[in-house]
RNA sequence: GCGGAUGUGGCGGAAUUGGUAGACGCGCACGGUUCAGGUCCGUGUGGAGGUAACUCUGUGGAGGUUCGAGUCCUCUCAUCCGCACCA
């Protein structure tokens, strides 16, 4: 027998430049107009060193769905791009003096050449980098778009504050008041800033989840984050300055329970209300420490309440009552009014606080120990509203607040306007001139991109590195024409990554961001891959993005991706991998060493690829194994035996062997469609080669090749290469210009099969019995074979239950 | 605290609608091939008992529903993730 040596090295790049030269993955906008079109994508990946080996999962799970959807017949758009703008490149540029753009080219380079020596299927020309002008000139685009039609402003406004990145950040980029990008505490300051208005869109963004097939963990994670609460906006009176203070409540049927009002440090109104009271110097003293306190430090929520009165009060609406007002950090500024309503009876943190400072608890809800926060008759609440269910009573005084136009129903939101600005230099410049006359004027759209400037000096000093760019800021209002400088923030590069996926449909339209056209073609995504911490974040704007751009006309869909798949991440040693544990393993040294194809089959072989997975080298080993049973058993069929078509009739093992190839297409074609069980369909694969092997030396030469050219067929979306030359070997055709392979359905069927025997539901017997055999006989069987027949032996038949295809369970006493 | 997930052999995991628990891979054991190691080709492999047929037991724990539960229900424990004084 000849020495074939599954070779990966060999086979990998003699395929991958095929499918190079041939352009094989490119689609056009105007063919292919016979066949449905499928957009399957992968989020794209920030270019920072080397890919590692969460990208080999993200794009060996997408590649997987592209190669199934195409020999399914459907036109598959499958581009790649860049994140390319970014911190890293920015702090590796003020370590090493070298260029953001130099460092992120060279790292794009080598992403490049890794997606191709993975063999991943991507249509190269539509290739984009979000840092490149041809890109960002739309991303400012975008920006005009949004800021003439109101929906990006700049506004003064507590934001948060990284004094080591030395620029602000979204909320969302807060962890555990911490920077999510450098781990340092985030800092409160008062800075007027852009904001995109994705808060105009919460209700849309909460609504149209129902119409995605999103995981329902992405989609909670998205509900909780837009944090919609029902309840009332009630209006408290403060009678010495004739203000009224709005308050969000989510229980007006608590009103006449409220004994004290409440507001945050940080509302502009505290000090006035406290000068010339004897709290004064009190509250200012509050408030400074509150203002300097960390966010930690206010966040910990088994801190005892404190807070100092305010010296004055204000009107309940409801019983004309004056309740003192205090001031109290665990009020936040940022959500409601910024002011509470304080309901100590049946409100947590109003008891604490109300405990801590000797002030009234009133029950006005009949039921458990204080503070009761769950339902009831109402109580102390007046002759209108005692003793009415608190559910209907919040109905009834909402609506006697409204007519006396004292508040009214309303809804609040957790989610806060998106803060776009940031104080760096490797970002997309913010088009738009500040002239001293005319405001803040857009930049004229056809004087876009607004270059990036070129500056000696990317270090962060409390305002953005753009500044210091003289010939650049400086410039002449398009307006009035007389001296005005440039705006020198750059967009958080969250900006880039909400469109992109726009852009690849019309990758090369020089002169508009995207033709609308070209666009309803492709759009939304039919499948978007990617990891599940964007579940907030990218996952958010983008819907906002695509909403917003609907709204202004220049999109036909609402939402930018209809079904959505999060894998888990690889993990090594039951940890994440990183360079200060050591146990990172590196794509490319797997790939040098077994080659892209178990590189990639292991990733998905390994476990179901939406759960976290542990990175075992001897694992990888079997993979390889299987690989190279595979491509030796095709390679010596090839050639020890001329093709020939499997037998008309078979039996016997040429049977057995042909119905293992059509189960395994069958089981295939399962897990990949509309499932992603790539775990359990390559398992079918190596069953099937499996019994090749087995049975190899009993089957005709027809059967033996058609079962293994079924099994390089169905391993092909995971290892391409192999199954790609497997196939060839076998049948000279081209395995990706084949179509999917259909199981027959008669070699589905089985003539006989197993009957299971249980007594009492304890497995006693299994018979083979010919399939179709109604309930009378296959009962009559059961009874007979011999196991059962002796457990039932001296015992009373009750009930005999019978499932055709499964099993007979005969119950006695 | 609220929300979401996950618990199955020595390990990763499998189990369509409630119907043979442990597919497939790793590891391990044994046999064959090989000068030898590795490779390669087989066989076996949840635990306990038994020469064996077979029996008992077994899916984090405790109950329940059912002829039958890894799967459904109730309670509970553990681990992980997200949000966290959200009025």
């Amino acid at each position: 027998m000849p020495d074939h040596r599954y070779d990966a090295s060999e086979i990998e790049p003699r395929w991958q430049a095929v499918w190079a030269d041939e352009h094989t993955w490119e689609v056009s906008n105007d063919a292919g107009r016979d066949r449905p079109r499928s957009y399957v994508l992968e989020m794209l990946p920030y270019p920072s060193g080397e890919p590692h080996i969460g990208h080999l999962k993200v794009y060996s799970v997408g590649d997987a769905i592209a190669h199934f959807r195409r020999r399914r017949g459907a036109e598959v758009l499958h581009p790649m791009g860049y994140d390319a703008f970014g911190l890293p490149a920015e702090n590796h540029a003020i370590a090493t003096g070298v260029h953001p753009r130099v460092s992120t080219n060279a790292s794009i380079a080598s992403f490049q050449r890794q997606f191709r020596e993975w063999g991943i299927s991507i249509d190269w020309s539509r290739e984009l980098a979000t840092s490149d002008p041809r890109y960002y000139c739309w991303t400012q685009w975008i920006f005009l778009q949004l800021f003439k039609a109101g929906l990006a402003d700049r506004r003064e406004a507590a934001v948060n504050w990284c004094p080591h990145d030395q620029t602000v950040l979204a909320n969302e980029q807060v962890i555990d008041g911490r920077c999510e990008r450098c781990g340092h505490e985030v800092e409160i300051r008062q800075l007027e800033q852009w904001f995109f208005r994705i808060t105009d869109y919460a209700e849309r963004l909460l609504d149209d989840l129902d119409t995605i097939d999103w995981p329902e963990h992405v989609k909670t994670m998205q509900r909780n984050w837009i944090g919609r609460s029902e309840g009332a906006s009630v209006t408290f009176h403060q009678d010495d300055f004739d203000i009224d203070y709005p308050v969000f409540t989510t229980r007006p049927d608590t009103l006449f329970g409220a004994t004290f009002f409440v507001m945050a440090p940080e509302h502009p109104d505290v000090l006035r209300l406290a000068a010339g009271t004897p709290h004064e110097q009190a509250v200012r003293d509050y408030v400074n420490h509150a203002m300097v306190a960390s966010n930690a430090e206010r966040g910990a929520m088994d801190k005892a309440k404190t807070g100092v009165p305010l010296g004055r009060s204000v009107t309940n609406p409801v019983n004309a009552e004056q309740i003192p007002m205090f001031v109290a950090d665990y009020v936040l500024m940022e959500y409601g009014t910024g002011a509470i309503m304080a309901v100590p009876a049946h409100d947590e943190r109003d008891f604490d606080f109300a405990q801590a400072h000797g002030l009234e608890i009133r029950r006005v809800i009949d039921g458990g120990e204080l503070p009761y926060p769950g339902d009831g008759p109402l109580t102390n609440s007046g002759t209108d509203f005692d003793g009415l269910p608190n559910r209907e009573a919040r109905i009834r005084i909402v609506a006697a607040l409204e007519a006396a136009d004292r508040g009214r129903g309303a809804i609040n939101f957790r989610l806060r306007d998106w803060l776009v600005s940031r104080q760096r230099y490797w970002g997309c410049p913010i088009p738009v001139i500040h002239c001293p006359s005319c405001g803040i004027v857009a930049v004229p759209e056809d004087e876009l991109p607004v270059l990036l400037p070129e500056v000696e000096d990317y270090a962060p000093k409390g305002r953005s590195p753009l500044a210091a760019a003289e010939d650049w800021v400086n410039t002449t209002c398009p307006t009035c024409g007389r001296p005005a400088k440039r705006e020198t923030d750059t967009m958080d590069t969250f900006v880039d990554s909400s469109w992109y996926f726009l852009r690849y449909c019309d990758a090369r339209n020089e002169t508009a961001a995207w033709d609308p056209a070209v666009l309803a073609e492709w759009m939304p995504v039919d499948q978007y891959i990617g990891g599940v911490e964007h579940a907030i974040l990218h996952l958010m704007y983008a819907r906002f993005f695509t909403k917003a751009l609907a709204d202004l006309g220049h999109l036909s869909f609402q939402e930018p991706f209809a079904a959505l798949f999060t894998q888990g991440m690889i993990t090594r040693d039951g940890a994440k991998m990183s360079k200060s544990r050591g146990n990172v393993v590196s794509p490319q040294a797997i790939v040098e060493r077994y080659g892209a194809d178990t590189a990639r089959s292991y990733i998905l072989f390994i476990g179901p690829v939406e759960q976290d997975a542990d990175w075992s080298d001897d694992g990888v080993e079997g993979v390889h194994r299987f690989l190279s049973r595979l491509w030796r058993a095709a390679a010596e069929v090839a050639e020890s035996t001329e093709p020939a078509a499997p037998p008309s009739q078979p039996q016997g093992a040429d049977l057995e062997l042909l119905r293992k190839a059509h189960w395994a297409i069958a089981k295939v074609t399962h897990d990949l469609d509309g499932r992603f069980a790539f775990n359990t369909a390559i398992s079918a694969v190596i069953e099937l080669v499996n019994d090749c092997y087995r049975l190899r030396s009993q089957v005709s030469a027809g059967s033996l090749r058609f079962a293994l050219a079924s099994a390089a067929s169905l391993i092909f979306p995971f290892a391409p290469h192999v199954g790609a030359d497997a196939y060839q070997l076998l049948t000279g055709e081209r395995v990706w210009e084949e179509p999917w392979p259909v199981a027959d359905p008669a070699l589905l069927e089985r003539d006989t099969y197993e009957l299971v025997c249980q007594v009492n539901g304890k497995l006693r017997d299994r018979i083979q019995v010919a399939s179709g055999l109604g309930e009378e006989e296959l009962e009559q069987l059961a009874l007979a074979a011999p196991n059962v027949r002796e457990h039932i032996a001296g015992r009373e038949i009750t009930k005999v239950i019978v499932v055709p295809g499964k099993l007979v369970n005969v119950v006695v006493r």
